[in-house]
DNA sequence: TAGATTGTTAATCGATTAACAATC
DNA sequence: TAGATTGTTAATCGATTAACAATC
């Protein structure tokens, strides 16, 4: 659902198994197929709650159970990267969750500002699912005077002011979007200013962006509508 | 990503185009690709901001610069279900909104219970999203006797043990969890006795439910991290 | 009319999955 | 070992898209 062009399944065009250590080699650049990417997204999070839960081991027929993907193509999305199971055993959930992320190049390398402290913004704020997938929330903000220098998570609330500043200071690419619908057009704009790369939408407003920037909009409710489609009679 | 078998694409296969009146019939018993119903969704999502925005018509080219979507695929996906278009003017946006919400059979039919009022309960029921896609949140629900009691978008919370009841009277089919992850099963075991066959699991926490319920998890990170993929180097 | 945009075809490419050998 | 589950093949099926005729 990207304008990105597909490649082929990187390193699972017709090639044997990789192991470990030929994992970089074999992404070089290629890019997964969006399909492989979201579904290896959804594996890592059945994985991170497994682990929670105190399993060591995971098969490919639980993780079908969880993600809804047939364990068959579970396996081959993962034996195009690497042998990571054990026949007759399973998956080590560690070692999976290591070899997924490594794939998915998004071993805690990422930077985030979030712009609204609202109900939505603390809720984003308080959460650990992005901290739990390797995101890190640097920075928040508010247009509220009253709500700037109060706290959102574990994170001080700044001016609009600061935006520039500290997208530059923290590193930060990655620009959420949590205010009002009739506010996010404007907040998009600031974010591109300040130099963020990719705006997460979290509202259904339609965003007008320079080339080179990416918008990524979320919407529960479309994911019900779509969801409801398959899930209704 | 269901375990729905896949159906052809119901009215596109092989056939011709089918106006208005068919397209009930056309599409039958069958059910829509994946694909289809997750791109369809994304275009009633855009033509409802259009709308907002005073659009009366809209193209291909348009949808696929909001929908990151081939303007080619737009057409065909369509096409398969009408002639909603005129060629060289494109589509009248609230004719294709009608037609979209009438294929995927959601014209303001389906009541949801929301369970949580914490800030992203209230970031729900606050927001115009459901509203907009032809969802109603009928009720609002809280363990937290301070809560219950108070308002949530224009709805008064209820406590836990009134679930049951509202459910059977208002119809409900959809249970929303909106709560910390670690409540999140205790809440999935009262929707589901309370009658609801369809959740949607706003938290990461794994939820195990009966046959005959489904469980959708919308996780806010994985959406991230799967974007991130694409648009990062 | 001239220009624009849809509707549709045809060819390609990737995703999906049943089945089973390999092997822990 | 016996049982279980992975890794892999091979065949099918659906999605994607360039190109262009149809037509508003």
């Amino acid at each position: 659902m990207t304008s990105n062009k597909r490649k082929s399944e990187s390193a699972g065009t017709g090639s044997r198994a990789k192991d470990g250590a030929e994992i970089s080699a074999a992404l070089g650049g290629e890019r997964l197929s969006l399909g492989v990417a979201a579904r290896l997204s959804r594996y890592l999070q059945v994985l991170t709650q497994a682990k929670k839960m105190g399993r060591d081991k995971i098969n490919s027929q639980e993780l079908a159970r969880y993600t809804h993907v047939n364990p068959t193509q579970i396996r081959r999305d993962l034996s195009g990267f690497g042998k990571f199971g054990k026949r007759g055993v399973g998956y080590d959930v560690d070692h999976l969750t290591e070899q997924i992320r490594a794939i998915l190049h998004t071993a805690g390398k990422y930077n985030i500002a979030l712009f609204g402290a609202g109900h939505l913004g603390k809720a984003i704020a308080g959460s650990e699912v992005f901290a739990d997938h390797g995101f890190e929330i640097k920075a928040v903000f508010d247009s509220d005077p009253k709500k700037v220098g109060t706290q959102a998570g574990s994170v001080t609330i700044q001016p609009p002011e600061e935006l520039r500043k500290t997208v530059l200071d923290e590193e930060i690419l990655v620009g959420v979007i949590a205010v009002p619908a009739k506010a996010a057009p404007a907040v998009g704009t600031m974010l591109v200013e300040a130099g963020v790369t990719i705006i997460f939408n979290y509202t259904d407003a339609l965003l007008e962006v320079p080339q080179g920037v990416t918008v990524h909009t979320s919407s529960p409710a479309v994911d019900l509508l779509y969801a409801l489609y398959f899930y209704l009679q």
